[in-house]
RNA sequence: GGAGAGGUGGCCGAGCGGUUGAAGGCGCACGCUUGGAAAGCGUGUGUAGGCUUAUACCCUACCGAGGGUUCGAAUCCCUCCCUCUCCGCCA
């Protein structure tokens, strides 16, 4: 959520950078400022009647106390009653418009977005490593995990539908040695405290990290409780402080998170149809931090080399974008992704994203910090990112350590965690 | 799921219709005291919104949440949520 008082302040500015985001973003900001000004109007004349009020009811008791009539004040105050009801509903009825707008607006990209319309525009930061030399056809890791019987979609599709996999044998260790890896990594390595949360929360939750009112139905909701299955960690563990005020000097926090995450996909109907790379539901390390403002991007930089770590670990060849304001996640204000070298594809694909939400998450979930010596509290900055998405950690190993004969090497790192196996093979 | 108890400031805990944003205690901060510390004494110590150059004053709201009764509600009534105890069920 962005602040009203900068809309209503630097307004222009709000709109100009909104709209690098692609042409009529900021089209909701039209009418807040007007409506905002109708808000605090009605707002100051209820509680210049309830202050009134408040005046004559101690009138009132006074009087009673000493026995006399208050009649008449009473009757002026249940008069004021009838005005101060008229003007907390004009007020209450605008305040929920203000809202429900801003809670519509997405984050103003950052400075350092670059400029562009959409992922062709996204600009390359970095690569790492190299393409692994397969002097013969790579195989995708659909052909790879079903020869080797790591991996059963047509009984995943049987017993759930599409999207969906069952992981078997040494695949389902594998995957299970992955998520492993990386959240050892990352708390014994990186400095993360490690997080189990649930992965059913509450609508105030999806709010907090902007996922709703606006992406419903990118949600698997429960149909007889207020529940929604998460999308990613990044929900219950950045609302894990949500209206809670941090001490300065427990800051930066930041937290690891495994959890299983859920998408409806809905959309994306002949993506990546083929194999597991698109799934309703996954598995992932999830990392967040709650920072101080001035830190932020500073933290970034960090959050991107922790999840960076991982695939350095395995010796995975990778690239890092920075995506384009026109492809920026909604409460994002800059964003770096991680794409990890498919051979079977002959190209990059995502892993990770790791964000800078600024404070529009904080604002909307109110998660501030207070200095030691007193002050005003202040929102805090987020920030998160996949450390990383296990199931396409499991394509990339798949794909990237394949050998002639139709095997796996398995990376050294990961060997501990499946009890010294060296090769998966049939 | 059934029965009962309860949700008050950072914490404990009073208040149960009238100057109560809320007694008292603890904690914390600052000051005095001290060679230093403790104790003691004093002062201060919530959040949001409005107004404002102002994190100064002033005003409004907030005692789990939302409604209602009343001139007036932390206090009375209703609905919901959460916590605890016992029973049932269950991993």
């Amino acid at each position: 959520m962005l602040d009203i008082k900068l809309i209503r302040e630097q307004g222009e500015r709000v709109h100009t950078q909104l709209n690098r985001r692609g042409p009529g973003t900021s089209k909701a900001l039209d009418q807040l400022v007007e409506i905002d000004a109708r808000r605090r109007d009605a707002l100051n004349k209820s509680q210049t009647l309830k202050n009134k009020k408040k005046t004559l009811s101690a009138e009132v008791g006074k009087l009673k106390k000493q026995g006399q009539n208050a009649d008449a004040l009473m009757a002026e105050v249940k008069q004021i009653n009838a005005e101060t009801d008229e003007c907390d509903g004009k007020a209450g009825d605008l305040e929920a418009q203000v809202r429900s707008t801003l809670l519509n607006i997405p984050n103003i990209p950052s400075d350092s977005t670059p400029e562009g319309t959409d992922e062709s525009q996204n600009r390359e930061v970095r690569k790492w490593g190299e393409k692994p030399a397969i002097d013969f056809t790579p195989k995708n890791h659909l052909e790879l995990g079903e020869s080797l019987g790591l991996l059963d979609l047509k009984r995943a599709a049987k017993i759930s539908g599409s999207r969906f996999a069952v992981f078997k044998g040494q695949g389902a260790a594998l995957l299970r040695a992955l998520v492993q890896f990386m959240l050892n990594t990352q708390t014994r390595e990186n400095g993360y405290e490690e997080l189990y949360p649930p992965v059913l929360v509450n609508e105030d939750s999806l709010i907090g990290t902007g996922q709703l009112p606006k992406f419903e139905e990118d949600l698997f909701k429960l149909r007889d409780d207020k529940l929604y299955l998460i999308p990613t960690a990044e929900v219950p563990v950045t609302n894990y402080h949500r209206d809670e005020i941090l001490p300065e000097e427990s800051l930066p926090v930041k937290y690891a998170a495994y959890t299983l995450c859920f998408r409806r996909e809905a959309g994306s109907y002949g993506k990546d149809t083929q194999g597991i790379i698109r799934q309703h539901q996954f598995d992932k390390v999830e990392l967040v931090k709650f920072v101080k403002p001035e830190h932020s991007y500073d933290e970034l930089e960090k959050l991107v080399t922790d999840a960076e770590s991982i695939l350095q670990k395995l010796k995975l060849h990778y690239r890092v974008v920075s995506l384009c304001a026109g492809d920026l996640g909604f409460s994002a204000a800059k964003t770096y992704d991680l794409e990890v070298w498919l051979p079977s594809q002959n190209t990059y694909r995502e892993i990770s994203s790791c964000s800078n939400f600024t404070d529009y998450q904080a604002r909307r979930a109110m998660i501030r910090y207070k200095s030691k010596d007193g002050g005003k509290s202040e929102l805090v900055h987020t920030l998160n990112g996949s450390g990383l998405a296990a199931g396409r950690l499991f394509v990339a190993v798949l794909e990237n350590f394949q050998q002639a004969d139709g095997s796996i090497r398995i990376p050294e790192p990961l060997q501990p965690y499946l009890g010294g196996l060296e090769v998966i093979s049939s």
